[in-house]
RNA sequence: GGGCUCAUAGCUCAGUUGGUUAGAGCACCGUGUUGAUAACGCGGGGGUCGGUGGUUCAAGUCCACCUGGGCCCA
């Protein structure tokens, strides 16, 4: 061994077992089954008990897949307030929850069953939708948990469990009490062959050839005079929709022309009256008079072939990229005419038996009474028979084939209908209720500020809600019909019916009779005797989730009501957070939530949706398994989550770079701790060295800055706020400074150990920091610190948060330190650098410096005081103050040290002495050496 | 097409009530160290603040319009 190496073993060099690689892949899930085992999330609960509660209620994710990313993204934030609340002292249970009912499952289901060719009825479909939602929710829980999502899990809520679904029938048979639930029409999209009525998800867009018509209405009135008849021209590709026509639609904001033609004047829009004309091969016509929508809207014309007015209104749908500007309303036939039959309180009229075939009515002319609107191969009767009608009474202006995409059910292939049903809705102006719920968002806090603007215009605009569905996989709306078609809803039957399917679940509304249903039931007096069927839809699932509220929140003891905080993405202002809002005013007229706390979408590099065509993973679990949970909740933690949340393999790989370099700098002290114990070894505050006070006091700010920023659930300001300080503050600053004095003194120095004792606690508040959003590492370091070992039972999750130590913001050193530090930056570095860039010397130690500094300049006494602390927080071998004249400005000049270089310490100083068995060193490492025999 | 919303260096973010030459961390380039070494230090380049017009002595910040993205509708 030579001198050097000899000498190096004399050091007190960095030691610790914690790795400079996390290996997160591997390790993560053995600390993770390590809490699990310890049962952690209870601890974290027990710790707080009795205190203040803090109650994030969950909203439930649907049990269709893998976990997405962006579920991920709201689960790991979900635990990072969580864990910091609880660090907080705050009591955090947190129950987590899956929303099980809906069709995106029905329909996956029923094309397995349908693709095995088995024949199935509503009860196997039924079953078959909740082992497929049973399965996911396995999975998603496996990989919550993989992402250190802390939660009860022996609570955790399913809306398909029967106390759920019996919550659910509570909360309609509120409605019902409330006399809110009425029974009303609207178009739904129609399978004639298979008899059902299909969503949206059950629809096949095919190319298809529909005849396209220009239909002249005559104007009523003042319009068409007895030389001119007036006509306000519409163009339809659905012929047979016109016997349910009863309005005409117009663009308020879009210009009209009234095209003359001898006889005969034709009103479209301006921008298509030219390729009317041309359509319809319209000679010698002229323009007349033009108007806008608005100004048509009080026109009434004649329905082409049945004795009806049809009035003129307007709707801002109406477009001038085709026909003519002129829309033909059905509010039977379609979802448009309908919103537009609602706003002019037209009928929802739909002369169409199950069959599709028209229905004698009194109204529908008599020849078309039982023709079918459904498309053959020899083409649709109904559209064949309104053609001849409007042909042989001069009303069909042109035909000619129209090509475009147009629905198809998936079973039979065929065409689908819209056409109008019988739907149950909530009624939601009555008693105020509306006005009620915008007011009550007015005292719930938002975050961003303008989610209370955009719930408040989804509240104002939507229309009533309509909560059934032709489905099976869902909570039956707990209705009966008699033979007339009577409905029998009442409040007091639900109720019991609910305490029924409590214990037997929904299923029970599928597999019992009638009879066995209501068997014990309290049935209104009125009623008894008649003979009832039961309803076959289901609730929109918007209620099921929507009343988790009352369902979670009051049924466990654990919960309070109403909650703390909602937390989802923005999508939900549409969705939860409204239907829990309608649900809970309906019930207990108050909010469910004091807070709500949105987040944006999660969105490629360059700012676009991530799709599946893009070939990009989007499972939470593929990014776990590349980078690990804590890189995954950094990331998450890095972003402005209000906005859209860009993710990319460069993003990640920032984060992964700063995950290292703050994991090193907590390596560094910890491996600058091995020989050091608080209790033992630890100095008063007050007598630390004046850099070590500098560092606590800038711990202070840190914990300041990241606690303001938690509190506003701002967290990328707290990650920047850490990676700032690691790179500023420890590595390039208090870390680089101390290495001198940790690795060269003799470990009890007392220098030394005021150094330990500050790394110690800026360890301590740091690793606290890091604990909600990097839990993994966090704990690990602690487990580190604790035992020396990689696993332990002291659980960082079991920490409190850091508090500001006032004591760390006291001293005259605090201003001395930053001056100097700030003059090392400014001045001395620069001079080094220079002398660098010249091979004058490598490391700063090979230089010393002289200051000169003008008599007058405070810096002067500053630095006399200091003398002692200079050479050592410049990182230089000596220091030289000069009392320079008035005229001089503040220099630094900088040049090798003089001397020799002490091969322990590699300071320069005037002379080694010589100490056995090591030879020559400078006589503080002389000093030391003999301590060390 | 409508409602809500976002837009500052290659990336992630700061930028207070409009007020010097727009900042940070990361990345990049150069360089030093080899006793934090698949680590660390030092130095440097990089932005007409999405665009246009306006208000003002002064605009990243206020107003209008436009472009592009996101969510929800149609």
């Amino acid at each position: 061994m030579n001198q050097a190496e000899k000498l190096k073993d004399t050091l007190n060099l960095p030691k610790t077992d914690f790795p400079m690689r996390a290996n997160a892949v591997e390790r993560e899930p053995v600390r993770l089954s390590h809490w699990e085992d310890q049962d952690v999330y209870q601890k974290m609960q027990q710790k707080n008990a009795g205190n203040e509660d803090f109650i994030l209620h969950d909203g439930p994710p649907f049990t269709n897949g893998d976990v997405h990313v962006g579920t991920a993204l709201n689960k790991t934030l979900k635990d990072v307030i969580l864990r910091y609340k609880n660090a907080r002292g705050f009591r955090t249970p947190y129950v987590p929850g899956w929303d099980c009912h809906g069709l995106p499952i029905e329909h996956k289901v029923s094309k397995v069953l349908r693709k095995e060719k088995k024949e199935f009825d509503t009860l196997s479909l039924r079953q078959a939708c909740q082992e497929f939602s049973k399965g996911f929710i396995e999975t998603q829980r496996a990989q919550f948990k993989r992402l250190g999502v802390l939660a009860d899990w022996s609570s955790e809520y399913r809306t398909m469990n029967s106390t759920y679904e019996a919550e659910i029938l509570r909360t309609f048979a509120e409605f019902v009490k409330k006399d809110l639930v009425y029974r009303s029409k609207k178009p739904v999209y129609w399978s004639i062959p298979c008899r059902t009525a299909l969503a949206e998800a059950e629809i096949e867009y095919q190319d298809h050839i529909s005849p396209s018509i220009f239909v002249p209405f005559a104007v009523l009135g003042d319009k068409s005079t007895s030389e001119r008849e007036s006509n306000v021209v519409i163009w339809t590709t659905t012929p047979w929709t016109l016997p349910a026509n009863l309005a005409l639609a117009v663009h308020p904001r879009v210009r009209y022309v009234e095209v003359i033609c001898s006889e005969k004047s034709y009103w479209v829009a301006e921008e298509l009256a030219d390729s009317f004309i041309n359509s319809c091969g319209l000679q010698a016509c002229e323009f007349g008079e033009k108007l806008l929508g608005s100004e048509m809207t009080s026109w009434v014309t004649q329905h082409p072939f049945i004795d009806r007015e049809s009035p003129v209104v307007s709707a801002e749908y109406v477009t001038t990229e085709s026909g003519t500007g002129c829309v033909h309303i059905a509010p039977g036939h379609g979802l448009d005419d309908y919103i537009t039959g609602l706003e002019n309180k037209l009928e929802v009229y739909c002369p169409l038996d199950d069959n599709g075939c028209y229905v004698d009515d009194g109204q529908i002319p008599s020849h078309l009474v039982g023709v079918s609107v459904l498309e053959k191969a020899s083409g649709c009767p109904a559209n064949k028979e309104v053609l001849s009608i409007l042909r042989e009474s001069g009303k069909l202006l042109a035909q000619t084939d129209h090509a475009h995409q147009y629905p198809h059910c998936w079973r039979s292939k065929t065409p689908v209908v819209f056409r109008a049903m019988d739907q149950w809705f909530v009624a939601l102006d009555k008693d105020e209720l509306r006005k009620k719920c915008m007011e009550e968002v007015q005292s719930v806090n938002f975050t961003p500020d303008w989610g209370k603007n955009r719930i408040h215009g989804f509240l104002q605009s939507r229309p009533d809600w309509c909560i059934s569905r032709q489905r099976s996989w869902g909570v039956p709306i707990p209705v009966f019909y008699d033979e007339e078609g009577e409905a029998l809803l009442d409040e007091k039957l639900i109720l019991g019916l609910a305490d029924k399917i409590e214990k037997l679940g929904t299923d029970a509304w599928f597999s019992l009779s009638e009879n066995e249903l209501l068997d014990g039931l309290p049935i209104p007096a009125d009623w008894k005797g008649r003979t009832l069927h039961k309803g076959t839809d289901t609730l929109d699932v918007w209620i099921d989730s929507g009343c988790s509220h009352r369902a979670v929140l009051q049924n466990n003891k654990d919960l309070k009501w109403p909650a703390d905080l909602y937390l989802e993405g923005s999508d939900q202002h549409r969705g939860w957070f409204q239907s829990s809002l309608w649900t809970s005013m309906i019930a207990f007229e108050q909010a469910p939530y004091r807070r709500v706390l949105t987040h944006g979408f999660v969105v490629d590099g360059n700012g676009r949706k991530i799709s599946k065509s893009d070939g990009k993973p989007q499972t939470a679990d593929s990014y776990v398994k590349k980078y690990g949970a804590d890189v995954l909740r950094i990331w998450v933690c890095s972003e402005d989550f209000r906005r859209d949340i860009p993710l990319s393999d460069e993003i990640l790989g920032q984060v992964v770079r700063s995950y290292r370099t703050l994991r090193n700098s907590i390596k560094f002290q910890l491996g600058n701790l091995h020989d050091f114990t608080f209790s033992e070894d630890a100095i008063p505050v007050q007598q630390l060295t004046i850099i070590d006070r500098w560092a606590l006091s800038q711990t202070n700010s840190l914990i300041k800055e990241v606690t303001e920023a938690f509190e506003k659930y701002e967290f990328h300001r707290g990650v920047q706020a850490i990676n700032k300080f690691c790179s500023n503050v420890l590595s390039s600053t208090y870390h680089d400074i101390i290495k001198d004095r940790l690795y060269t003194l003799h470990p009890s120095d007392s220098k030394r150990r005021s150094t330990q004792t500050a790394l110690h606690l800026i360890f301590d508040s740091l690793i606290r920091i890091l604990g909600p959003m990097a839990p993994f590492t966090a704990d690990e370091a602690w487990s580190f610190h604790q035992s020396g070992k990689d696993i332990t039972t002291d659980f960082l999750a079991l920490q409190a948060w850091p508090k500001v130590t006032q004591e760390w913001d006291e001293g005259k050193e605090l201003s001395d330190a930053q001056t100097i530090l700030d003059f090392k930056d400014l001045k001395v570095n620069d001079s080094l650098e220079s002398l660098r860039t010249r091979k004058e010397i490598g490391q700063s130690l090979e230089a010393e410096i002289e200051i000169r500094v003008p008599l007058s300049d405070p810096l002067l006494t500053l630095f006399q005081q200091r003398e002692e602390d200079l050479a050592e927080m410049l990182i230089v071998s000596n220091v030289i103050i000069v009392e320079a004249s008035e005229d001089e400005e503040l220099q630094v000049i900088s040049r090798h040290a003089s001397g020799q270089r002490c091969p322990r310490s590699w300071r320069w100083v005037p002379k080694l002495v010589s100490i056995e068995p090591w030879g020559e060193v400078s006589p503080r490492c002389a000093e030391v050496l003999a301590k060390l025999v």
